[in-house]
DNA sequence: TCATATTGACATTATGCATGTCATTTTGAC
DNA sequence: GTCAAAATGACATGCATAATGTCAATATGA
């Protein structure tokens, strides 16, 4: 009975846990890109298409879950700087394919591996079971919250 | 060496699921305030002066780590919707400490244990050292992000 | 007492999207 | 092949959630 309000406390804390971990990681991330010339919108185009693959504004925005005109802005900004490029699309000839450039893919493979090595700092901390632990109940957690909301979309 | 990998991408994978979590979460108590007349900003204030009692605007914003300036506006807000009052403050003329109202008081406490109740259902489907683990290498995570950005002031 | 800090109020700007519309393709069903 | 429907880029607008700047009134502390 107590015990059951105690797991849920804990839940409730962990679960407003998200916002601060959600700022110290893109603050994280932001902080490794200073001196690239590289926005936060640019990295993520930059790390979908190096994960992905080449590919159209439109599938890049599914990708993403975020509307497809602001994914065309963000994209149109990466294209300015020089870091992707436009393919033309043997599927549609109003949709090209955008794909990184050298310096892009360089660049993007450097941040990535910079990131991933805080990463495995951040790791040695914690045991290999405690992180897959922590990884299944969250996992859990957004399922059971997505279930008892108004369904998105 | 394989081993560091796993865990640094078991890891990376936790952390980016904090955005889900976070939109999960919210989504979730907009859900629980349809038909109360609050909005979640107005939740917001309730819920801290219910958790750490009467206090003014400046204190409000410190404990929620927001600007002054914008809570000041959440708060008048609310004081306009007559969940919370003003108090003549002994120690600042200018600034009345806010309080709740009885109506406030009864809606937030309804909220609260409205929202606790549905951890306690999603609580069901774990255990207790499972969302204990969770808890700890969130928080040791937030702290190892946040130590390595150019610290939040 | 008097320089400095605090506070409420108001104005402006920024970020990160969602939404709406349009003209131009492109596609698919017939 | 035709033609309605869908996809796409471009552009405009709106909106929530703040940050930032400023001012005047008031408080505070040395």
């Amino acid at each position: 009975m107590h015990n059951v309000n105690m797991k849920a406390e804990q839940l409730h804390q962990l679960i407003w846990m998200s916002r601060p971990l959600m700022q110290a990681a893109e603050g994280c991330v932001e902080n490794g890109l200073t001196g690239t010339n590289l926005t936060v919108r640019m990295r993520a185009v930059l790390e979908i298409l190096h994960k992905y693959g080449e590919q159209t504004v439109p599938e890049l925005a599914a990708r993403l879950d975020i509307q497809r005109q602001y994914v065309q802005i963000m994209c149109n900004e990466t294209l300015t700087s020089g870091f992707i490029e436009q393919r033309p699309n043997p599927r549609h000839k109003r949709s090209p394919i955008l794909t990184l450039t050298n310096q892009g893919s360089a660049l993007i493979e450097d941040i990535l591996s910079k990131e991933m090595q805080i990463m495995q700092e951040m790791s040695e901390d914690l045991s290999t079971e405690d992180i897959a632990t922590a990884l299944k109940v969250i996992l859990s957690v957004v399922d059971g919250l997505q279930k008892r909301t108004g369904e998105r979309k």
